[in-house]
DNA sequence: GTGTAAAATGAATACGCATTCATTTTCTAT
DNA sequence: ATAGAAAATGAATGCGTATTCATTTTACAC
């Protein structure tokens, strides 16, 4: 059995032709009598033979890769988002490099990886984008797309939802259901979901006139979301409602109050943000914001494909909208 | 601003030697006197240059990547199993090439892609290997390891829980604890380890000459083990202990059953496998079976790297122990 | 200083493919 | 049948690198 990785030079001397000729069949290119087509085809077949893609990457410049940063592929959300944005590239011929950055920022050795692969595009969900990296990728003509998150600078095209007036939604709706002690789990303090979803939320209060909001810092994990519950429920035992920076913090906020002995939502409303799928299993049935997922992957997609295309295309914002999903964490209290 | 992507052809000019020296300082070779050394890497610093990863793999044969397959990455057990994968193989230099599989058989596209990128080596963990496919990474010189799986030809290596065990020390468990009506939530009922775990727990209550045990079929996921509890419930109501094929099945279980008006361990016990995060939430608390997650990994990458080195290694089978994790969803009935 | 071994260097080549350009073959209209 | 256009083909080339081989430079012992 030979291990050999057969090259068109040898389809080209079984089939009678020249390496040329393979190489327009597996280009897809159409200038080939069907005669010799066939015969190459079957002489491929006979050989196992498969174009190599890096020597072709070599001469038309493009590889078909794309760089993925995550860094909380645990937290469900971004389990899903992987699958999705994997769908969708793989039916463009696209092809995915994972990256689990263990840091909060990308490192610059994954970024020096990343752009030795010569990868066609990047795109960077829930780790951070230091501004050396960015001009690494712009430098080296590597399109970036930030998901669920944007940078001041504007540097690169970013697609994520409207966290602010979400968390505003939100915010409303729990005023006028007659809350009167808030308090808000947050993600890290330097991510632009939190800041938003923060602000959003803060805002609202202060219009209405309301005070008391206390903040609790969170990482965006149920374990963070569990503790956060304990600290802030033995400080203050009036908090009647509870924002969470997202779904896996509000899971381990409702896991903190039950554990202590309170109910939801008598005791205490509770609300997520993401409609991960685990918000809608009954233990938790929990009310929270969905982000319109699918679109969000879609467009991300389709910004960083034609951004591929143009070398000169400007960096676009994409803000998407949501909704709040109502299910049993929050009651009224008028 | 130039995006030109700079060649050693370009550096060796500017450093004012030849484009091998260039290529021996990038190569990590130590035949490069300081004083050139230091020039090269200054002009290269100046221009942002970098090796093209494509181009020297067409010579040195090695691409340093690594395909990893899975189908169910919403599964926590995977979305972890891929986070450590990826940490070990970071750390080895090693790029993850990313596919979910949207059937139970890895595609021929799917292949055939992994096999143009020529990638070193391929994990399966949650797919089935088609043996056409087996066959043709075989091939190509692509070694394959198997993870969480294995098939009965031992064609390629495999790294897996000893599931018929595990199966069967928990069937022993529950039946000396009492238990009279046994039921059972599997997975797919061609993957390995829904038949091993069903073998082992099966041979048990035979052994005991316990004959009700009723057999629900699931896919893994969280859904239809809902949907399973339900069904078993309303057949049976005397039903006092359930086996779940894995953990995320078995939270499934537990919200039909807790959903029903039934109680967790007082009515009905629940084994899960796998003791994902979620496991330990208070709102679950499951008792369920460990699997040596980060042994396994290690054992997988050690397997492959090795495999990847020599040419004729033979396929090895290492299967792991784990053990019985006790929480709260198992009661004597004695 | 000379002679020899070792280290450093550059020219040339190959990896596997797509593409350009020149040439040959096939097709179409008359 | 023949000119002319169109399609098909092959030879040659280059993508960016590592590596071999021959040559030059340096280091070292005497």
């Amino acid at each position: 059995m030979e291990k050999k990785n057969y090259t068109s030079q040898d389809v080209a001397e079984v089939a009678g032709v020249s390496q040329s000729t393979v190489s327009r069949v597996f280009a897809g290119n159409t200038n080939v009598s069907e005669k010799k087509r066939k015969k190459i085809l079957a002489a491929a077949e006979k050989l196992g033979y498969k174009p190599n893609a890096h020597a072709r990457s070599l001469i038309t410049r493009k590889t078909m890769m794309i760089g993925i940063v995550m860094r909380n592929i645990r937290n469900p959300f971004y389990s899903a988002v992987l699958e999705i944005f994997h769908n969708r590239f793989s039916a463009l011929g696209y092809h995915l490099i994972f990256i689990n950055s263990e840091n909060e920022e990308i490192q610059e050795s994954e970024v020096t990886q990343l752009l030795e692969y010569n990868i066609e595009g990047v795109i960077i969900t829930d780790a951070l984008l230091s501004s050396s990296a960015s001009e690494k990728f712009k430098r080296h003509g590597i399109v970036v797309v930030l998901f669920n998150r944007y940078t001041e600078q504007l540097e690169s095209s970013a697609v994520f939802c409207d966290n602010y007036l979400a968390a505003k939604q939100i915010a409303t709706y729990l005023v006028e259901l007659g809350h009167q002690s808030f308090a808000f789990v947050s993600g890290p303090s330097d991510t632009s979901t939190t800041i938003d979803r923060l602000k959003g939320f803060k805002e609202v209060l202060q219009e209405r006139g309301i005070t008391n909001l206390m903040i609790e810092p969170g990482n965006y994990t149920f374990e963070s979301g569990f503790k956060a519950a304990q600290e802030l429920m033995t400080r203050n035992k009036n908090i009647d409602c509870i924002f969470c920076g997202n779904d896996i913090i509000a899971l381990g906020v409702m896991d903190a109050i039950r554990t202590i002995g309170l109910r939801i939502p008598e005791d205490v409303s509770v609300v997520g943000f993401d409609n991960i799928r685990m918000a809608e299993w009954p233990s938790y049935s929990l009310t929270t914001w969905e982000q319109p997922l699918e679109e969000m992957v879609d467009k991300t997609v389709e910004l960083l494909v034609s951004e591929i295309g143009d070398t000169n295309a400007q960096p676009q914002i994409v803000m998407m909208k949501g909704h709040l999903v109502v299910r049993n964490t929050v009651k009224s209290r008028k």
